[in-house]
DNA sequence: AGCACGCCGACT
DNA sequence: GTCGGCGTGCTC
């Protein structure tokens, strides 16, 4: 037998398989982790096909695989398959996008290992050190220097005392643990007079069976354990690991009646079988989790599982809770708060069945399953589902993927569908389910355009607009909470000398430096360097450095000086980078500990409170003037969401919008809560100008130190891919290379060569192909998401 | 990605 | 003569 095999490497040049013999007797099979020699090495490999092939068929020689590393964590069919769709897709190499699902990212690792050498010790002490690695036979290199020094175990070695060779370390070992169970009572009386092994057999009986180190931590000895085995009264075996208990018990809730809209819903995707796309529009406030939790609970019913994924941001939020609630222990979290090994176990709880539903941001997407029914999208439309490093997929389309093999349904849900997937639910691609009314019949928040031209005009220079401030002084006086948000955290956006306008910029990227005032440092946003505020100007020598723009700490400066008595939190990431701190100040704010919250995007999805009734945006044009084609989606998007937490209490919502644009259709839109005026505005735009979804987009970024080998790096690519057009006749259009909007990060400059098309997979086979793809400095972007 | 090999210039 | 810099090519 011949197995293929993909080496488990980052090298992006290292595409191929390479063929190894499988040695008579070794259990390796499509998605085993093996370990193989691979030149002068040894390499992890993952086993991608098996063929009964004779090694004489080969042209050159094959090596047989030296090991299996695990049969437990290896992939199934449908993984090896959505990560080949991916690797073709995303046009990565497949060893990338098969190490995305996987937790042990590496499962073979290099390790040194010290053995007795060939020369005597010279001293008593050596002797010890030579005695205990004797004694051992071989002992890993780094526990030897914390036993006896990093210093004299080299001496040693230098002196041939020890020797080192390298070996290879299994991480992904399938670990077990003792258990111990009881069998049968003591009717003969075998332990008469041996009290302890008495009450060890007493205890089991009433726990059935337990990990050996549980009776230990009760106090038992191992001798005890091992004499009552002894008596065939009980026994030892090997389990896999248990998972321990990880979620929080929490009151379970019944499913709730569903409104007819939501039943419709409901009824509609139940018993798919097609592996269909559902976008579930419903309104903020609409009950899609119930409908989520009510397909859930169907497909539970028929014994197979859900993966649900939310945004980012909302691991810790309403869903997730509700879940916990409906479903209690069949539900495994993945945040990427949790420890290595609880990742493990909820993903091996996953794998095996024992857990049907996982719910997680972007990368849950990537769960093992033993039988999916279901994928949930919620918030579908946000762009933390599209990952940002290499590989640079989508998890919407990973999911579809997925659900394709197993053709279980793929609900995504938003307030604000995507304006592609709202395309193509009205195409028949997908299939469109509307939630137009909102439970309890609550009415939609009221909003307010604040016009902040005319705030100029009449004099008003502070940040917050008059209307801001009555809204804000309305809801503290009614003991009401407010939300506020600015798309930009620290206190000035820029620095600049009024002498001659020159704007400190990072050393390093190609951005103004935003000041911040906590910290006193100016900051760079896109490399995290500071430097410190110059007194003068670093190009003329003036003294009339000054600040311009507004972050969030300056609104949080402004809101102190025009509601003293209020109590104002911020949350951005500054304030919430320490651990848990960003959920310590949405948990106080919810106990009515704040009267604002302040703060970035962070603020404005998903959370539920119900004491806030105002929310104010102060610049909600920020992400409207961005060179992009998505900027007005994104903006209509970030409006509807921060307006909807507004308002979902007993309180009528209110909002106030700041702009400088109130006549532009997304404000206006968004103003009126219009998502189908809305999406008719903008797919015209985006038909008009050849924009997804009518064209597809690929973005390559090439990266350099230095500006002028990546000009001619960038020369030469968008000529080869111009050729190939030319030669093939195809309608795809070569764009660039030009300077990104930001020419330089961290050091690198950057250029862009965008290429756009309706159908882009014939260009994907040739960049596969063209070697100027894979190098170095180059990142190709499918679907990007700017 | 490692790692070896080989070519070349520099230096004990 | 040999050391070490880097470009090139291979790994079943």
């Amino acid at each position: 037998m011949v197995a293929d095999i993909i080496i488990n490497t980052t090298a992006k040049r290292l595409q191929q398989t390479f063929s190894y013999i499988v040695p008579d007797g070794m259990a390796v099979h499509v998605g085993s982790r093996v370990q193989v020699p691979f030149g002068r090495r040894q390499e992890e490999g993952i086993v991608v096909a098996v063929s009964e092939r004779n090694a004489g068929e080969y042209a050159y020689e094959l090596k047989p695989i030296s090991t299996v590393l695990s049969a437990q964590a290896g992939f199934q069919e449908e993984m090896i398959e959505t990560a080949s769709w991916i690797s073709r897709y995303y046009l990565c190499n497949l060893a990338d996008a098969l190490r995305l699902f996987m937790i042990e990212k590496k499962g073979l690792e290099v390790r040194l290992y010290v053995t007795v050498g060939t020369k005597a010790p010279a001293s008593a002490e050596d002797a010890d050190v030579a005695a205990y690695v004797q004694a051992k036979g071989q002992v890993e290199k780094a526990a030897l220097s914390r036993k006896f020094g990093a210093r004299r175990v080299d001496d040693l070695l230098a002196a041939g005392v020890l020797q080192v060779e390298k070996g290879w370390k299994n991480k992904i070992s399938d670990k077990t643990e003792k258990w111990l169970s009881f069998v049968r009572d003591d009717a003969e009386g075998l332990l008469a007079n041996r009290r302890r092994q008495a009450a060890l057999l007493a205890e089991l009986k009433q726990a059935g069976s337990a990990p050996v180190s549980a009776f230990i931590g009760k106090g038992y000895s191992a001798d005890v354990i091992r004499r009552l085995c002894g008596t065939g009264l009980a026994a030892i075996s090997e389990r896999n690991v248990r998972t321990r208990q990880l979620l929080p018990t929490l009151e379970q809730s019944r499913p709730l009646t569903l409104t007819d809209e939501q039943a419709r819903a409901v009824q509609a995707v139940r018993g798919d079988t097609t592996g269909r796309t559902y976008v579930l529009h419903g309104v903020t406030g609409s009950g899609k989790t119930e409908v989520y939790m009510q397909l859930a609970e169907d497909v539970l019913r028929q014994g197979k599982q859900v993966i649900v994924l939310v945004p980012e941001i909302a691991l810790t939020g309403q869903i997730v809770r509700q879940f916990v609630r409906r479903f209690g222990n069949d539900v495994v979290v993945m945040h990427s708060q949790l420890s290595k090994g609880e990742r493990k176990n909820n993903w091996l709880r996953m794998l095996r069945g024992e857990s049907h539903i996982c719910i997680g941001a972007r990368s849950a997407v990537f769960t093992a399953a033993q039988h999916l029914g279901l994928v949930i999208v919620d918030e579908a439309h946000d762009s933390s589902y599209k990952q940002e490093e290499s590989p640079r997929y989508h998890a919407v389309a990973v999911a579809q993927k997925r659900a394709a093999y197993y053709c279980c349904p793929v609900i995504l849900g938003s307030a604000t569908p995507s304006v592609s997937d709202y395309y193509a639910a009205l195409q028949g691609e997908y299939t469109l389910l509307e939630l137009k009314e909102r439970i309890h019949g609550r009415p939609l928040p009221t909003v307010t355009i604040a016009d902040m031209r005319d705030e100029l005009a009449r004099g008003n220079y502070r940040v917050v607009s008059d209307a801001m401030v009555s809204l804000l002084e309305e809801t503290l006086a009614a003991g009401q909470q407010a939300i506020i948000l600015l798309n930009r955290r620290g206190f000035a956006t820029f620095v600049m000398c009024r002498k001659c306008g020159y704007v400190v910029k990072c050393d390093t990227c190609d951005v103004p430096m935003v000041y911040h005032k906590q910290s006193d440092h100016l900051q760079c946003h896109y490399c995290e360097a500071s430097k410190p505020i110059p007194t003068v100007c670093p190009a003329c020598g003036s003294k009339y450095i000054k600040f311009f723009g507004t972050g969030t700490e300056k609104v949080e400066e402004q809101l102190g000086e025009l509601f003293p008595s209020s109590r104002v939190v911020r949350l951005d990431q500054d304030t919430a980078s320490r651990k848990y701190s960003g959920e310590q100040i949405l948990e106080r704010f919810r106990r009515h500990e704040y009267d604002i919250l302040l703060g970035t995007q962070m603020v404005a999805k998903g959370h539920d409170f119900a004491n806030v009734s105002a929310v104010g945006i102060l610049s909600a044009d920020s992400l409207l003037n961005l060179p992009a084609y998505w900027a007005g989606e994104r903006t209509f998007q970030l409006l509807t969401q921060a307006a909807g937490r507004a308002g979902r209490g007993d309180a009528p919502g209110r909002v106030v919008m700041q702009t400088y644009a109130p006549e532009h259709y997304v404000i206006q839109c968004a103003q009126k809560q219009d998502y189908h005026a809305f999406y008719e505005q903008e797919i015209e735009f985006r038909r008009a100008l050849q924009y997804p979804p009518f064209h597809r987009i690929i973005k390559i970024i090439l990266t350099d130190e230095e500006e002028q080998p990546l000009w001619r790096r960038g020369n030469d690519l968008a000529a080869s891919l111009q050729s190939w057009t030319r030669w093939e006749h195809s309608p795809v259009e070569v764009i660039g290379p030009f300077a990104d909007i930001i020419k330089r990060i961290r050091g690198k400059y950057r250029l862009v060569i965008l290429i756009k098309g309706k159908s882009l997979d014939d260009i994907k086979d040739y960049m596969r192909r063209e070697p100027q793809c894979w190098a170095s400095g180059v990142v190709i972007d499918v679907d990007p998401s700017f």
